[in-house]
DNA sequence: GTAATCACG
DNA sequence: ACGTACGTGATTACT
């Protein structure tokens, strides 16, 4: 048999501290409920055991086992919040069919040391789900330690236990009884830590023995000076750092075979808990359902049959499986009414074109992509998983079926042959989709996807397969321009040093500056001295060497990346073919890479000429337009400041007007430094803002930098609202949303860390901002792209930089383009502020961008 | 694989 | 007391 023991205590913990607060309308508190049975479900469907065991402490024992009075006398009692929720826990438990142990005058921790006693002398196999570390001493080959944490669950075996921490599970507890353990009160040995504690017993293996060679060990005289000064404490530490492992409790696993006894009665206390999406997982029909199973997994049945696509009637849902690869079909199957068909090309493209049935899929990039290069156009992707679940968590690592299906629990069915591996999701897609597809509604993220996502896939698909012609003569000349000065500038740089090193390496370069040529060292970072650009401007003056090194990291960035770079890319048509990511950004931008093309150099003039390779294709010109200020705008439109939209109403530079405000002083006396340092700030209340990290942006006191946001959110004060109701409505709600409902969960709110939590607080003042705009940029695409094909022209849009956008236009479309261009930027959605977009044409990107 | 650096919005 | 602005990707060195 296999029986799952869990650490009630500790998972209880664990889940209450993972889960943001969480209350029913009678405010009790739920959340480490709600966590303890995710948890748990998710290790059972994990684990299969047959049977599970629950072990708590009790409270207030009378009597201890440990005769010892300081024994966790430290630690902490559980907070009022928390200690509310375990009674409700444990009935809770108890309905849904577990048994649970407890053991007057025993820890938790025992009774899993009991149970696994047991199972290595039945030779049953045992598992333990626990969030505490010390547990780990349990494992053995009969007996694997499921270490619970926020990051994910880990499992240890003796193996693993050996590669982590270079001792047996036994050794474990000699560690502690010589590092010791503040939170429960093991002394340990005082002066030696976890390194000097693992050091040891990897040589002696035990405190004993340590201790009965204490004077023919080679180890320093510190070390057996500590030694000595604490024996008495390591030896008590040892015993009770070992846990007991012949609790008088019921081991018999086959009487924890978990069963429900009373649907009814269970289902209702579930809901009088308001824990709705749990009860999801649990069948309350029938008296014989057990734990939170699914229901049935479905069955995999691939078929050999052809798919009769002209015989299905219209409206009919199809789940699609593809792979793409260089660019050809490699296999497609499609699940319909529960059976899996298998088909090739020919079948793939008129099943893309008949409209009259919806397809959910995933990755429908790929699929546009694919019917863009044979001259057909899909018009029948109703779903995509991936895009659903980016826009359900767009903090997932990974949209993968297998971990979709994970996370929204959905089981896999069992697959005996190898080569029917990949249709295991598929022969549940429906059920997954169901799911994905009721939790964005439940979002209100329909229309975001349906109109949004999905048909900006395809806008993205069409500009990969466009690419972005480039001068690679042009590139190859500069790039080779770079390599001279290079060495060059190598050559002086070792002269001033004398000394040869390589100027690429922050360690060796740090070494020279600030040891050979004692250079003052202003940072350091976690292994040496800091080299950045900042440290070396403020040495600019110091020393020759620094600007020389400067100069060389620009050029040798500017070669490597863009040069070097850009030039493995190009592809046989010369032109460049980014990738552009659609579910990588947590606010809802996309990203760019191999190459990335959002980050081409333009704020200096020698970076920018790299701008100048990228071009038009003969007969056509760069139409260029950005948006200004966006993320401003947006600002003034959520935060519903009636001072900073009569700004923008006014049509004056924003940041100028700022200063005038923030400085007090009419508009014409505004200096460029002031409007500068308002720009900063504008910067800064997007971000979410610190006096400090102002202050080192622009060079002022800290104290200085305080008196311009104090005086910034006085004038603005729509702007200070906001920016506290959104912390306030996001801590509440674990999550913040844009204008356009795409969200981003922030569970770094809840945390106990200060840092985490005053970073979940930028972001929930950032993102909204970031997103809504990204949003807005999205739909931009979305009608430009359908108003170049509307107006039958050839222009295309070929790439994205944020608030920025490029077609490539035949010249005498030039002028229509830029209108257009323009127009559908501007009127992309309506705000409270305009929103104003600049246009320019150029043959080059250089020559396109104002 | 991670850290440091620097390119962009 | 503590650390210090949001979001990305590519390159290089080094463990």
């Amino acid at each position: 048999m296999k029986i799952l023991v869990v650490d009630g205590n500790s998972l209880a913990n664990r889940a209450f501290y993972g889960v943001k607060l969480l209350t029913n309308k009678d405010g009790q508190f739920t959340n480490a409920i709600y966590g303890f049975l995710t948890m748990l479900g998710k290790i059972e469907r994990e684990e299969t055991p047959d049977a599970v065991a629950i072990a708590f402490d009790l409270k207030a024992p009378t009597f201890r086992h440990k005769a010892y009075d300081g024994y966790k006398a430290k630690r902490k009692g559980m907070p009022p919040e928390l200690a509310s929720q375990m009674p409700i826990l444990k009935e809770l438990l108890g309905q849904l069919g577990y048994k649970m142990v407890t053991c007057e005058g025993y820890e938790a921790d025992d009774i899993l040391g009991t149970f696994a006693r047991t199972c290595e002398n039945n030779d049953d196999v045992c598992v333990i789900a626990t969030g505490d570390r010390d547990s780990l001493q349990l494992a053995s080959d009969e007996t694997v330690v499921r270490l619970c944490t926020n990051k994910g669950d880990i499992r240890y075996t003796p193996e693993k236990i050996l590669e982590e921490y270079g001792v047996t599970p036994a050794g474990l507890i000699e560690i502690k009884a010589i590092q010791g353990d503040a939170s429960d009160n093991i002394p340990g040995v005082a002066g030696i830590g976890p390194k000097g504690a693992g050091d040891l017993i990897k040589k002696y293996h035990t405190v004993q023995y340590i201790y009965d060679h204490l004077d023919e060990l080679d180890i320093k005289d510190g070390v057996r000076k500590k030694l000595t000064a604490s024996k008495d404490n390591a030896l008590l530490s040892r015993m009770l750092g070992e846990i007991v492992r012949d609790v008088p409790v019921d081991t018999d696993a086959s009487h924890y075979v978990v069963k429900m006894e009373n649907p009814q009665q269970c289902a209702a206390l579930m809901a009088k808990l308001e824990l709705f999406s749990l009860m999801d997982k649990y069948d309350f029909s029938g008296a014989e359902q057990t734990a939170p199973q699914e229901k049935e997994s479905a069955s995999l049945d691939v078929t050999d049959e052809k798919l009769a696509l002209e015989e299905i009637p219209g409206g009919e849902t199809l789940y699609l499986q593809f792979s793409i690869k260089e660019k050809e079909l490699q296999t497609f199957s499609v699940l319909y009414k529960g059976k899996i068909y298998s088909g090739g090309e020919e079948d793939f493209s008129s099943l893309l074109q008949k409209d009259s049935v919806k397809l959910y899929t995933r990755g429908s990039k790929a699929l546009f992509a694919y019917a863009d290069r044979r001259g057909f156009s899909v018009n029948n992707i109703a779903f995509d998983v991936e895009l659903a679940a980016y826009l359900l968590d767009p903090s997932a690592k990974d949209y993968s079926d297998e971990n979709l299906c994970g996370m929204y629990e959905v089981a896999l069915p069992s697959c005996e042959r190898e080569e029917d591996r990949p249709l295991r999701a598929l022969a549940v897609y429906d059920k997954l989709c169901e799911k994905l597809e009721n939790r964005i509604r439940a979002n209100e993220q329909e229309s975001l996807l349906r109109d949004m996502e999905i048909p900006l896939a395809r806008v993205l698909a069409k500009m990969e397969n466009i690419g972005f012609a480039v001068d690679r003569e042009g590139i190859a000349a500069y790039g080779a321009m770079l390599s001279q000065q290079l060495r060059e500038l190598e050559a002086a740089i070792y002269l001033e040093a004398k000394q040869e090193f390589n100027i690429n390496s922050p360690k060796q370069l740090g070494k020279v500056l600030f040891e050979d040529m004692r250079l003052p060292a202003k940072k350091k970072t976690k292994s040496g001295y800091s080299t950045n650009a900042e440290v070396l401007e403020s040495l600019r003056y110091d020393h020759p060497i620094v600007e020389m090194v400067l100069q060389y990291r620009t050029l040798a960035k500017l070669n490597s990346t863009y040069c070097e770079g850009l030039l493995k890319v190009i592809g046989s048509d010369g032109r460049i073919h980014s990738s552009f990511n659609q579910t990588e950004t947590r606010t809802g931008r996309i990203s760019s890479t191999e190459p990335n093309l959002q980050n081409i150099p333009v704020r200096t003039e020698l970076g920018r000429e790299m701008r100048k390779f990228f071009c038009a294709r003969e007969g056509c010109v760069l139409v260029d337009a950005d948006y200004s200020q966006i993320e401003l705008r947006v600002l003034a439109h959520v935060a519903n400041d009636e001072n900073m939209r009569a700004a923008f109403r006014s049509n004056d530079d924003i940041h100028a007007i700022t200063a005038s405000q923030v400085f007090r002083m009419p508009l014409e006396m505004v200096t460029p430094l002031m409007r500068s340092r308002a720009k900063a700030v504008n910067f800064g209340i997007v971000y979410g803002i610190g006096a400090f990290s102002l202050a080192k942006d622009i060079g002022v006191t800290n104290k200085e930098a305080k008196q311009y946001i104090d005086s910034y959110l006085a004038h603005y004060s729509g702007v200070a609202k906001y920016m506290e109701k959104v912390v306030e409505r996001a801590k509440i709600d674990g999550y913040v949303e844009t204008e356009f409902h795409r969200r981003r969960a922030l569970p770094e709110l809840s945390s106990g860390k200060h840092m985490l939590r005053a970073f979940g607080e930028r972001v929930a003042r950032n993102m909204p901002i970031q997103g809504t705009a990204a949003d807005i940029i999205k739909i931009a695409m979305i009608r430009v792209d359908n108003r170049l094909q509307a107006e039958n022209l050839r222009a295309r849009l070929i790439l994205q930089v944020h608030d920025e956008l490029i077609v490539e236009a035949p010249e005498e479309e030039s002028e229509q383009v830029r209108r257009l261009l323009q127009e559908e930027m501007e009127n992309a959605v309506s705000l409270s502020v305009p929103l104003t977009a600049d246009a320019a044409i150029g043959k080059t990107w250089y020559d396109a961008k104002g």
